[in-house]
DNA sequence: GTAGCTGCAAACAATTTGCACACCG
DNA sequence: CGGTGTGCAAATTGTTTGCAGCTAC
């Protein structure tokens, strides 16, 4: 087999390590409490004098998702809004292996969630009606504490 | 108060009834096995000779929805789905209390199902990190039998 | 008669892609 | 060097909106 990789410094352990690659993996770190659009992590970056094109912050959060780095949810509204997933620190991103998410429909800050239950319901549901293949997304929005009533 | 509404006819019992909606009503009402996009429904309705814009599509659909008549469904890329939910017939349309759905991936053809336990177990996940004023999706997208390995 | 539909096209927003150039390894 | 990553702008796609004309009630 070929070389094995490097013991790994930043997220993009496996992948040429660039300057605005490294960027966005540093602001989704800071702001990995909460879930953001891809349009937002590209104001951020912005914001903090480090501009990426926005299509290579698309580029790059399609990467780290298909690595599965990165958790995504698709908002109500059809909008993507992603969130560093799993082991945040550590050589690899290893992503945790299923889990579901309570977000702030105000402020975006999540509470990640697993619920052993709703798996074992999704599959015995579908089994039942003779599906294969299963996917499921389970997602629940709502207020968080510092936001209920008001933003 | 004004008159009351006479004994509906058909879903937009309180709204104008025109060629267009009814014809979207019509074609929503033989597909309610399955979800299906706005621009599917739109093309449906060429299909079938009865063509409406698909703005009016829309309109309609977004109408529908508001009164709860119509289940809405975001795909994981994001489209929208839409189906005919609750009591299709008599005069008004009831919708039902709460449920999720099984999608097939290739077919579109939907189970409803209702899980009391996933509905306890989001209320309950979601108080006890503080969060009210809740709403949650939950969606399973597999293979029904008939697809089940290849269309 | 009038307000709510409809159609069509333009406007929009999120995301993708083509292509020339930059730069990591 | 060689190929992957980047930027920018143009292209796509799903959905909304503006406006003139039509029509159900």
């Amino acid at each position: 087999m070929t070389a094995e990789h490097p013991p790994g410094t930043s997220l993009a352990a496996r992948h040429r390590v660039t300057r605005q690659g490294a960027a966005i993996d540093a602001t989704l770190i800071d702001l990995a409490d909460a879930f953001h659009t891809a349009q937002s992590i590209h104001g951020e970056l912005r914001r903090r004098s480090q501009p990426v094109g926005l299509a290579t912050v698309y580029r790059h959060l399609r990467k780290l998702a298909a690595v599965e780095a990165l958790d995504v949810v698709i908002q109500p509204d059809g909008e993507a809004a992603y969130r560093l997933c799993g082991t945040t620190s550590g050589t690899e991103a290893t992503a945790k292996p299923h889990h579901h998410h309570l977000v702030c429909r105000i402020c975006g800050s999540t509470v990640e969630v697993d619920g052993p239950e709703v798996e074992v319901w999704a599959r015995r549901v579908a089994r039942k009606a003779g599906f294969s293949n299963l996917t499921h997304t389970v997602e629940i929005f709502g207020e968080c504490e510092r936001h209920a009533g008001r933003p």
